[in-house]
DNA sequence: CTGCAACTTCAAGTCGACTTGAAGTCAAGG
DNA sequence: CCTTGACTTCAAGTCGACTTGAAGTTGCAG
């Protein structure tokens, strides 16, 4: 497989690809003149990854994932702590689509004069805000899927 | 109230309410020599901001939510979107929190021989569960709303 | 009146994950 | 053989929300 087929099989662009390799988040198994070639289990390791992403990993954390000959060495109690630390997101979001919900529907003439938009801006003023690049799922631009 | 006391009672740094007020997002309401002052509408301001920041706007979609006499002019129809927006993230994380729970929990000797986990790598890398967006929702802290 | 902590401005730097551009190389179809 | 378009490398740029540093000013305790 050369480069362009991973990246239509994965839906990411070659430079990501690129990308990866130089942060050695993934191996070409060789060139055929100047242009990398991939077998199959390429794209096994870049769906891991994706995986990795969507769990909040920093690309950085995921690359420690695997061990020095390829395989995942995932380890069952970070995947657990992270899977509380998801769950505890999914409460934060729940209590703000809630307050947007009620925001929305609100019949008072102004925000400012919800009791209930009111409590939620209290929540915010007081809530945690804590740098994404710490602990906290990752941001990513999203790009488009070719 | 100077800067500080500001800083001191919203937490953010005075280095952020520089820019804030740089990026037209908060106002002082005078000098005291060069030293900015602020009146305790700012509060109330900067805890907006907290909360269109935790709701997953841009400081940009925010500024444009206040009129130019300063008072919030907050779409229901963008909020209401938001919501829907929120939810459906909770609904991608609530299904990565299952997969993860299962795969820390799954007895097979490799994760990639878990079918569960198997098909959590497929939604993965077909961008069932995608990695949170830049700019996306910010922590609040979670309290039952009502 | 003096010292100095705390403020000020402005430019530039940071962070992560990529993307983009310039310039060069090369495999393969005609 | 020649063209061409897909690949290559490497450096630099992008994005958002700030932070940091340098250099200068100032309110106020002592």
């Amino acid at each position: 497989m050369d480069i362009s087929e991973v990246a239509e099989r994965t839906g990411l662009p070659p430079s990501t690809l690129r990308y990866y390799e130089e942060k050695g988040l993934i191996v070409s198994v060789g060139r055929r003149g100047l242009h990398r070639l991939f077998d199959g289990s390429v794209l096994e390791r870049l769906a891991l990854i994706a995986l990795g992403r969507a769990a909040g990993f920093s690309l950085d954390e995921i690359k420690r994932m695997f061990a020095p000959d390829g395989r995942p060495r995932i380890d069952r109690a970070k995947l657990a702590a992270k899977a509380e630390e998801v769950d505890r997101r999914i409460r934060e979001l729940g209590a703000l689509r809630d307050g947007l919900r009620h925001a929305a529907a609100c019949p008072a003439p102004s925000h400012l004069e919800c009791p209930t938009f009111r409590r939620l801006l209290r929540a915010a003023a007081h809530g945690v805000v804590k740098a994404p690049r710490k602990g906290g799922p990752r941001a990513v631009k999203a790009s488009a899927p070719r």
